[in-house]
DNA sequence: TGTACATCAGTGAACGCGCGTTCACTGATGTAC
DNA sequence: TGTACATCAGTGAACGCGCGTTCACTGATGTAC
């Protein structure tokens, strides 16, 4: 059952986006090469006409979200976000309750340590490029310090992350309000 | 070969431990029973013995870990550690390196959420405790909000894991320093 | 433009390995007298 | 205190399931004429 090339490439790119949806909402060791490919609508037997192996298809999977461009923008829903719109998006309710479309430093950031080469490197260039995303909107004179953006980054994911990782509702709205109202609070002080 | 019932216990006790350091080592996906039966010394039949399931280990060896009396003084090596002294241990390079031993919401906080109830709940509950105890070491008028506290967590937590998740050396120094001095300036802005 | 053949994306059965779990057995410990 | 038997912690082979990977096959697409 050939298909033309496009539904082919389509395919491809399906495939790559459901891994890395399945992947920060289930970790890595919760996604199955069968899972993914039903998930993208194909048999599993099809997948090493697209991938060298499952290890590949992460690699490729996770560097592909985190070299997209847009990423702010979909986070908060704004064009030209401010630092504010980005600590309230990233620590709402929602960022949380969705992690399958959200951060994967938070999502994965614990089991990156274990990932092969590949992986690990395509999260470290995809963090400097958020760090430095982050500095840009920082208030501060004449600009923020990346000092400031990696502990704005520290607090961000690992807030989200104890947010997902508490079983207490109330717990976890607690949390994303007090690191939301802790860095908005120290990015007033630095102007 | 029957051992006296003090040496099963030691035995059991001795699992337990190498769970515990297995687990955050290489994440809950990288131990098998054989591995850490092997790492106690013990073969991998007489597993069952001691306890249920596997699930059933790592849920009592990560409970124990997180009810343990004395980690402040472990992490910071003194009887009666200040509000620095585990900001600077936390986040220093010694803790990045030794996870087997250090924090268990750095090392398997973002798969935390896929484990069993019993051990998400054991987190949530070690997570409390380590929040109240960050609390009490903070300044502030007449004492430091669990607000700050909460903040002060995630910022720590996320800090460490960033630390170890980056593939470049200098980058992780970074992370660890610029969580650290921010931390402690904050602390010191709340006197 | 139409026809014949080659290509190859996708299918689904099958393989093989790793790992959690079970079980018959061993031999030292614990206990009854 | 010593002896005989019962108990049971630990051993290592074996089982079975899940999952990554392979492969012969199918049938629609792509291409040569």
């Amino acid at each position: 059952m050939r298909v033309t090339r496009e539904q082919a490439e389509a395919n491809r790119e399906k495939v790559l986006e459901v891994a890395g949806t399945l992947v920060r909402e289930r970790g890595f060791g919760g996604i199955g090469v069968a899972d993914i490919m039903k998930e993208a609508g194909l048999t599993h037997g099809g997948f090493y006409g697209h991938f060298e192996s499952k290890d590949d298809l992460v690699a490729q999977s996770i560097g592909g979200v985190l070299t997209k461009e847009g990423w702010l923008s979909r986070l908060t829903g704004k064009a030209k976000p401010s630092f504010a719109d980005v600590v309230r998006a990233y620590l709402s309710p929602r960022h949380r309750d969705h992690p399958g479309t959200g951060c994967m430093f938070a999502a994965l950031g614990s089991d990156v340590v274990h990932q092969p080469r590949r992986v690990r490197h395509a999260f470290t260039e995809g963090f400097r490029t958020r760090v430095e995303a982050l500095r840009a909107l920082m208030s501060g004179r004449p600009q923020a310090a990346k000092r400031d953006a990696l502990a704005g980054m520290a607090a961000l994911v690992g807030g989200l992350m104890l947010a997902r990782a508490v079983d207490d509702p109330e717990l976890s709205d607690e949390i994303l309000k007090a690191v939301s109202d802790a860095l908005l609070a120290s990015n007033r002080g630095r102007r």
